[in-house]
DNA sequence: AAAAGAATGCAAATTATTTTTATAAACTTT
DNA sequence: AAAGTTTATAAAAATAATTTGCATTCTTTT
């Protein structure tokens, strides 16, 4: 059933007339009437297209897009972004791009349904980011992943600090050898955690003798020591691209008989809830996910409130990150 | 702005009267126009509301509503519902009604824009899910969290039976004390576990000696054990209502030098990813995610396409689950 | 407190949009 | 080959949304 004005009207108590005036805009936006018809409306149904009273604190509908994985990551950035939303009367949908067969199509679809888009999707190269402006024009959008090229407004971590942080306090542990196990390459921040990792130690004189290209995975952890092992590398500073990795490379470690922070000293990335439980408890980056989520939904609402008016250069805001000292370090 | 029919016919190569007998149901529905039309009305964001080709396997939008916290299951549950899901043609989205004022009120805007809602709202009483029935009708929902009552239809893990398997190990370990870390009682999965592990223990001559009330977070796990220290007890078979709060009793356990299985003998719920990693491996009640999430798509696409007519009393589908034998009982 | 500005309902008029119809031609299925 | 469907076209009919003028009420400003 379409809705009609006319039902609006009923169930709001206003006449057609005056829900026809709110709906096309003619209001002023100063009156309860606009708020009871924009809310009623929205609970019959009725979209309200792009019609807005930026004053009056309405609901706002913003999808976050992501490729998630069976990750305590995601529970964990859901988790933020569903706590800040509520606080903002922010209704946040989540949809995962991972099997979708068009990127660009997905977003498309969802711009039609939502306010404003969230994305988070690290293998998307810089002609799909071109693809997704190209369809949704100036439909607020912002990435939190990082974006090869100026394309698309992103605020994420300073992933690149991470690298060159988790660096600096394997040097300071007196490791003289150093490995690496990245994320994924095909996902930009992977290289650059591991590019910040790698210039520290090439301006400090050192170099990277070991490198493992894992997935994120626990088990991607497990195979890197197998790999260090046929390697017979041994007093070994360690980067981790994730925390996953890292305790999935710990825990084999162990079980070989592997001295932690010994043998290997390791540094995880993500500062996730099981990095401090595992024994010895996991030295990390640390990424405030309640800061990402905070930033992201502020500036994705302005955007909403106020459009920006003609083509500006998108902007890329880079969160600090953190090290987080526990026991995996000399 | 509104999408007009004539847009939708322009992009779709058909005449206006066309999409029109194609929109309001007037087609038979065989011929390719028919799906090209109403792709094309989706694509342009129209609504095409009951109308139903259910012979033409259009995508369907199903809304996955949950109360997520920060842990892995949510992680793990979403992956499985999304891999599933991209294999049917349906698109989902998540949606948290944690912070939702009203539950009802949220089911009842999404039922606008999707054709079927999966609920899992473990904190809902009987009153909850009528009023969220009176509101929305025969709108096609299913619970995938157990419901007091016969209100909703149901698909979910037998959970009764995971307490009597862990009951049963236990017993069979020969531990003739016994305790249980529950979840929190509002919850009614919670009573249901803690219900089939007390009455196979009261069939076998033994009762729950000890108990304490969680809130499934890793840190209660960790709170359970200094309750147990400041109780003395000690050569327990505890069950745990899930893995995380298992996980910190045992983490805390060791860091306290008491011995498992030997001291206490504890067995988990959910089979999470983490709970093979930490020693001793834990063992655990598993609930197979994927089977939940294909028998709950199928049932709600069924549902779906041939709506059920007039009041039929709703079902409830109990899914097995099974014991994972590992590391922490005798 | 008065004046100005907004909002509202009403009913009619206007405009926009969707649906239906009849017909002829082109496809599909039986 | 016959019967049934689908389609475009163009016009007509039906439905829905918007605008208007006016009197009244409410709110904000001065």
């Amino acid at each position: 059933m379409k809705v009609k004005l006319e039902e609006i009207a009923k169930k709001s108590g206003y006449s057609v007339a005056t829900v026809s005036r709110v709906l096309t805009g003619k209001s002023k936006g100063r009156s309860q009437s606009v708020k009871d018809i924009l809310l009623t409306a929205r609970d019959l149904g009725y979209r309200t297209s792009s019609v807005r009273y930026t004053n009056l604190d309405l609901p706002v509908d913003i999808a976050l897009i992501t490729q998630h994985d069976a990750e305590e990551f995601y529970s964990c950035l859901y988790e933020s972004f569903d706590r800040i939303a509520s606080k903002k009367n922010i209704h946040l949908s989540i949809h995962s791009a991972k099997y979708s067969k068009s990127i660009t199509e997905q977003i498309h679809i969802l711009s039609k349904y939502n306010d404003g888009v969230i994305l988070m999707a690290p293998t998307l190269d810089k002609e799909g980011y071109k693809n997704i402006i190209a369809k949704i024009g100036s439909f607020p959008i912002i990435s939190i992943a990082p974006v090869d090229g100026n394309i698309v407004p992103t605020i994420t971590f300073d992933s690149y600090e991470g690298g060159r942080l988790a660096a600096e306090i394997l040097v300071d542990s007196d490791y003289q050898n150093f490995g690496i196990i990245t994320g994924p390459l095909e996902k930009l921040e992977a290289n650059l955690r591991r590019n910040g990792f790698q210039d520290y130690l090439r301006k400090k004189g050192y170099k990277i003798n070991w490198e493992f290209q894992g997935n994120y995975s626990f088990s991607s952890g497990e195979i890197a020591f197998e790999n260090i092992k046929k390697h017979k590398k041994s007093s070994l500073g360690i980067f981790s691209s994730n925390d996953q990795m890292a305790l999935g490379f710990l825990h084999t470690a162990l079980e070989n008989g592997a001295t932690v922070p010994g043998d290997f000293g390791i540094i995880g990335y993500d500062n996730m809830p099981y990095s401090k439980v595992f024994y010895p408890k996991l030295s990390t980056i640390n990424t405030n996910l309640d800061l990402l989520a905070k930033n992201t939904l502020e500036y994705i609402t302005r955007e909403i409130k106020i459009p920006q008016k003609g083509i500006t250069n998108p902007t890329t805001t880079l969160l600090p990150v953190e090290l987080i000292k526990r026991r995996t370090h000399k």
